[in-house]
DNA sequence: GCTACTGCTTGGATTACGTCA
DNA sequence: TATGACGTAATCCAAGCAGTA
């Protein structure tokens, strides 16, 4: 994608000053130049990184959890297909916008966090206080036996057993001590208090979805997790986010779960998760609508002006033209200044993924095709039309191109 | 202060459907 | 091609919470 910002005669399109603004590096090479056109005013600072790597054709997550794959395991049984967004200078493959490494994203707190907005909540935060360990010294409060929980429930030992099928999941985290204990206490007072409450403490709704009570009738009445379950499936979902049928068996048989609530558990929770990371990038691609809107505004503006010059003063425009392109290999960002005269600012977009686009330069503003707009994000081709694109192919007269090849 | 009601949010569970081995 | 496992998306709905009268 090459985006150009040229002023004057742009026919021209020859350079004999450039300066390269790199995604990666912008201080890097030839910063001194970038910072000396920032100064001028010259920068189109669009913070966008890019990503060439195409997303997974199954599923269509990848989006969500490129930030997170860093910390998945190597031993990870997901499509892991996005790496590190660094651009091959040779690739031609679509390029992709991506935008989460700027994006804050919301990190997991199993603590209550209440204050944070609801929109940047993490599902496990249910804030609710059915389960608060009310008076009873943060231990898990009392529940009544619960039918969620597997006939055969377990105690410690052997939730903790070496030769358990957890061992051969990673438990590693802290919450997995203490967890083995609620566990274990859980359980102790949920057989004590199937005989008896020891009372205070609200017992938790008995839930066996779509399984049918005593008369044969089918309910529907959920369970909550408490706390201490959810922050250990939030500590499991962060060493993986899929599980696959070993592990789903022992965080079950860890939490005294069904597997298939585990699994439904990570279903959620995958699929709430995306939906979160999908607010964060819609609002994000929001501001970074209205940087462009404020800034084709500004252009346009100026525009007028060196027409009004112009007409007023021929003789004013004699300066070099300033052409701003952006390589797509390398992704830096050229300028070239031209000796003309012609007041004409001239936008272009220049993309090495499409063949069938001819070589146009333009000296006009308005040539605006889709085949710049990259394919990755597929609301970015219904964005407002005003930022003037023309799509090229490589320009083999293009200065830094023929510099790279 | 207590209670009842209402609207909203959360999150566990279900269902439908697509993909892949 | 049929099938089962597994994924996502959409949806349902119980439960909790806050505001209000």
């Amino acid at each position: 994608m090459e985006l150009g910002l040229s002023l004057g005669d742009n026919t021209k399109s020859a350079s004999s000053k450039s300066f390269f603004l790199s995604k990666n590096n912008i201080t890097n090479t030839s910063s001194d130049d970038y910072h000396h056109q920032k100064k001028n005013g010259l920068v189109f600072c669009m913070a966008l990184g890019i990503n060439n790597s195409s997303s997974s054709g199954r599923g269509g997550v990848q989006e969500e959890q490129n930030n997170e794959n860093q910390e998945e395991n190597d031993d990870d049984d997901e499509e892991n297909t996005s790496e590190e967004g660094n651009i091959n200078c040779t690739n031609n493959t679509p390029v992709q916008l991506d935008l989460l490494p700027l994006v804050p994203v919301p990190v997991p707190v199993p603590a209550p966090h209440r204050n944070l907005p609801q929109s940047l909540r993490w599902s496990s935060d249910n804030g609710s206080s059915e389960n608060g360990s009310s008076g009873n010294g943060g231990l898990p409060v009392a529940r009544g036996f619960d039918v969620n929980r597997l006939p055969a429930a377990t105690g410690m030992e052997e939730v903790s057993s070496p030769n358990s099928v957890a061992s051969s999941f990673r438990m590693d985290f802290g919450l997995f001590k203490s967890c083995v204990n609620i566990i274990g206490v859980g359980n102790k007072r949920n057989f004590e208090s199937a005989g008896g409450s020891d009372g205070g403490e609200p017992e938790r709704a008995s839930s066996r979805a779509s399984d049918e009570d005593e008369n044969g009738v089918n309910t529907r009445k959920k369970l909550r997790l408490s706390k201490e379950e959810s922050a250990y499936l939030e500590e499991s979902f962060k060493e993986h986010h899929t599980l696959n049928p070993k592990q789903k068996v022992a965080l079950a048989k860890q939490l005294n779960l069904r597997p298939r609530q585990v699994e439904v558990w990570f279903q959620n929770r995958r699929a709430r998760t995306k939906l979160k990371q999908t607010e964060v990038d819609c609002e994000y691609l929001k501001r970074c609508c209205e940087t462009l809107t404020e800034e084709n505004r500004r252009l346009h503006k100026e525009l007028q002006e060196l027409r009004a010059l112009k007409t007023s003063n021929p003789f004013y425009m004699q300066l070099p033209a300033t052409t701003l392109t952006m390589c797509p290999s390398c992704e830096r960002v050229a300028s070239t200044t031209t000796s003309t005269a012609a007041p004409l600012i001239t936008v272009t977009g220049t993309t090495t993924n499409t063949s069938k686009a001819p070589t146009t330069t333009t000296n006009t503003t308005t040539t605006t095709t889709s085949d710049s707009i990259p394919k990755g994000i597929p609301f970015l081709n219904s964005r407002p039309r005003f930022f003037p694109f023309t799509t090229t192919t490589n320009n083999p007269n293009h200065p830094h191109q023929s510099a790279a090849s």
